[in-house]
DNA sequence: TTGGATAAGAAACGCAACGTATCTTAGGGG
DNA sequence: CCCCTAAGATACGTTGCGTTTCTTATCCAA
């Protein structure tokens, strides 16, 4: 079924040089973030990693606890988390845009990796804490929303509203549930309608301040 | 580590009968469902389920292809679905009333359940979509909704809105991430919050009929 | 009543993958 | 130049899925 020689995973490396330190971890996340690309969490192992990392899983391990932990990792480091907030003129726009930078950002977690992850949270429970702060990253995303609401506010597009924590938090809720029910692609029509059906409606319904 | 007899799992039934058709299937639902609220999805074995109802896998793999079809069957059977729709008299009351009632199904889902199934069920592609079916219920669901707000438009509590298919199952969505992220308890506050911070709001905010 | 078809129950297997333990050896730092 | 840290290889024990094989109880029909 595989191939036939043994040391002829996906690809390894020049058996010559042994590399170390930032250099051998930085080529394992590489390989780990190219698993979880081409077979999903559900297929992703630490014997694939290792072999296309061209080394072996006490490297592994030495460095993560879990396959998902390093699942993790590979994630967080091969998808940089944008930090600046979309300026676009307005509401719908920022909005819009804000919707689809959470999407690149949940939406890089590949087939079932989400579930996967928290699946295995469940065995190692300090894994439930790190996932969900690593999707929610709440402070930097509520930050957000607040600024593009008080810039539609200063427009003269919303009234002065008051914005709860929950009502901040809520478009990461939507797009993470988004990705989490459909598995993976969710498209520019769908966060739009999140924007559009959902979002604003809500916006437009808070009360004032 | 387990007990010293093979055949002392948590409980075996009476040895001298043997049961067949739908009441064997009963035993081996009640024995599915035990196990479940007992260890959870991560720890949830075919092995457990048989022991525990005192038959052998592969009278279970003559009924369920894999584990996570297992367990939605246990859960399906043991958590029933309500159909009819609150009516407390008051749009608010109505709403909680259906969150709750939301929260009730999913929330039986205990211990990763979601996420282990959903985990599983990349392998096993046809299970996702009975999964989503089963968590979403979408029809019910949303016929409830529509008719919630039709109720509150005539009572006078909503000018007339125009409530798009999204809109009305956002509720689910918003029940459902909140079991996903918070790993299962979700308390009579947060399900406040989401109607008083979120739904009613969005309601609020909706284009007029 | 009896004899066969059907499905239950038991035991064992192959397989995949986790996580670990042991050992050898490369190569950087004193 | 040598030594100690960590890389790389190999093999192991374990768990649990899903399957196979076989025996035997129970239902049904002739």
């Amino acid at each position: 079924m595989r191939d036939s020689t043994d040391t002829a995973h996906p690809r390894a490396t020049d058996p010559k040089t042994r590399r170390r330190g930032a250099e051998l971890e930085a080529a394992i996340l590489d390989a780990a973030w190219a698993e979880l690309r081409e077979h999903g969490y559900g297929r992703f192992t630490m014997e694939g990693v290792a072999g296309r990392a061209g080394t072996s899983k006490p490297v592994l391990y030495r460095r993560w606890s879990s396959r998902a932990e390093l699942a993790l990792a590979a994630w967080d480091s091969r998808v940089p988390v944008e930090t600046d907030v979309p300026d676009t003129g307005s509401l719908r726009g920022d909005l819009l845009a804000l919707f689809e930078r959470i999407a690149r950002r949940a939406g890089a977690m590949v087939n079932g990796m989400i579930a996967g992850v928290m699946a295995d949270a469940f065995r190692h429970p300090e894994m439930a804490e790190l996932l969900r702060e690593k999707l929610a990253r709440p402070t930097t995303l509520t930050a957000a929303v607040a600024l593009i609401v008080r810039r539609a506010v200063d427009r003269g597009e919303l009234p002065p509203v008051r914005l709860s924590h929950r009502a901040a938090r809520t478009p990461l809720d939507l797009v993470r549930n988004e990705f989490i029910t459909c598995g993976g692609s969710v498209d520019h029509d769908v966060l739009a309608e999140l924007v559009d059906e959902v979002y604003l409606p809500l916006l437009r319904g808070l009360d004032r301040d």
